[in-house]
DNA sequence: CCCTTAATGTAACAGTTGGTACAATTTTGC
DNA sequence: GCAAAATTGTACCAACTGTTACATTAAGGG
């Protein structure tokens, strides 16, 4: 923070780098989100910036370079967010509702990131394979679930077995698909689904589901 | 088919209009699905058809009205598959068990169509909220679904107030999610999910999952 | 068999868009 | 203070891309 502000003071009057870049990547991650990877304008960008096009192409080399470091920020952005999150004192039942519950509501206050997704997966998630920035961001979300079930097994309140990475799966897919198809969703089938109390009642559910998933199975004969 | 064939044997030397278009919507579901609605070309979608740019401009008058049809043609091609199921005779829980399995298959058995509806979703619907012959299509899916829930209330076998729309949002979710997401997913989290055996498990605790949902609920005290 | 209309080939154009050459200015290391 | 390096402004270009004008051929009606 201290360096931080001496930086900022340091180079008030006129250039600071890091500023502009930020300004670069904040804007980008907005239309890029809006428009798609082949929609998106390098002028467009440039124009809702401070800055001119000149420096984007000064600091990010080209386009694709730009909308890597635009997805990376999409990602840290999001992953810090859940960071915030503190399941550990929590028993795993609750952490794992918490846990749904916060994904569910996370996703929905993100659709940048959510529509950064959509458009990697469009390009095969080349650009995120290239990134190896990414992928070691992903390891905590799988951690933390990791973790309740782990707690959750030895209590005995989940069955054992249970795959974190599929859990994960599920509850992503859930949380994401949402977001992500509501516009086609909502223009078949009506608004109903997302206004607050459909949001509300969806989430109950998937939180219900997910916990009943993995609950011990029944065993009739015992 | 007669008429069909007197039609095509009529024509049979040169100029065939109808198959001049079928064969460029072909093309073009399959270019715009690849690389997204500002990525295709139309110079690309011509060279890949056996026609010209020129006849592309004489039929759909300019992209955006070949796209429109493009999308048009994918969602037809999806829900003429889905008319093949037959649920009718089967009891309810079957019934929906089936369903959902096919649901999962057909979506993974229709990579384009998913492509197409992301892209969609990425130009929030705005194509698909303008076509009224699209929005036509999607009334026999929940059809299908609200006949399984009435008789499955009526049996007793599923619990009463089922929502069929929140149903098929659920079954859509999981199986659209295992198409659209797999390339960060798997970029992310490897390709254990995609694998037969993965994806053969992953369907299984789909239908299972929806089946519980449906379920009545447990009355410990009755 | 002719004339209108539908279908197709050729070639080009005008606007856009990612990218850059060149120069000026600011900051920093010494 | 000064020279080297970092940062920014201006103007521009070459390639691409959606779209169309013009000419030509095939099909159907009478």
């Amino acid at each position: 923070m201290t360096s931080e502000a001496a930086e900022g003071a340091r180079r008030r009057w006129k250039q600071n780098p890091e500023a502009v870049q930020e300004d670069i990547l904040r804007v980008a991650v907005a239309v890029f989100s809006e428009s798609g990877l082949s929609g998106a304008r390098i002028d467009e960008i440039a124009a809702r910036t401070q800055t001119s096009k000149r420096m984007i192409y000064y600091y990010f080399g080209d386009k694709m370079g730009l909308y890597m470091r635009a997805l990376e920020a999409a990602y840290a952005k999001v992953r810090a967010g859940e960071d915030q999150l503190d399941l550990g004192t929590l028993p795993p039942d609750e952490a794992l509702a918490r846990l749904v519950a916060f994904t569910f509501d996370h996703h929905r206050s993100n659709p940048d990131f959510i529509r950064m997704v959509m458009i990697e997966n469009i390009h095969n998630a080349e650009t995120l394979a290239a990134s190896e920035v990414i992928r070691n961001m992903n390891v905590s979300a799988i951690e933390k679930l990791r973790d309740i079930c782990r707690r959750g097994e030895a209590e005995g309140l989940f069955r054992p077995g249970l795959d974190p990475v599929a859990l994960h799966w599920q509850i992503s897919a859930l949380s994401f698909f949402n977001v992500s198809n509501r516009p086609t969703f909502s223009a078949l089938f009506g608004e109903g689904f997302f206004s607050e109390e459909g949001q509300k009642a969806l989430r109950r559910q998937i939180v219900d589901s997910l916990l009943a998933e993995v609950r011990p199975r029944d065993t009739p004969r015992s």
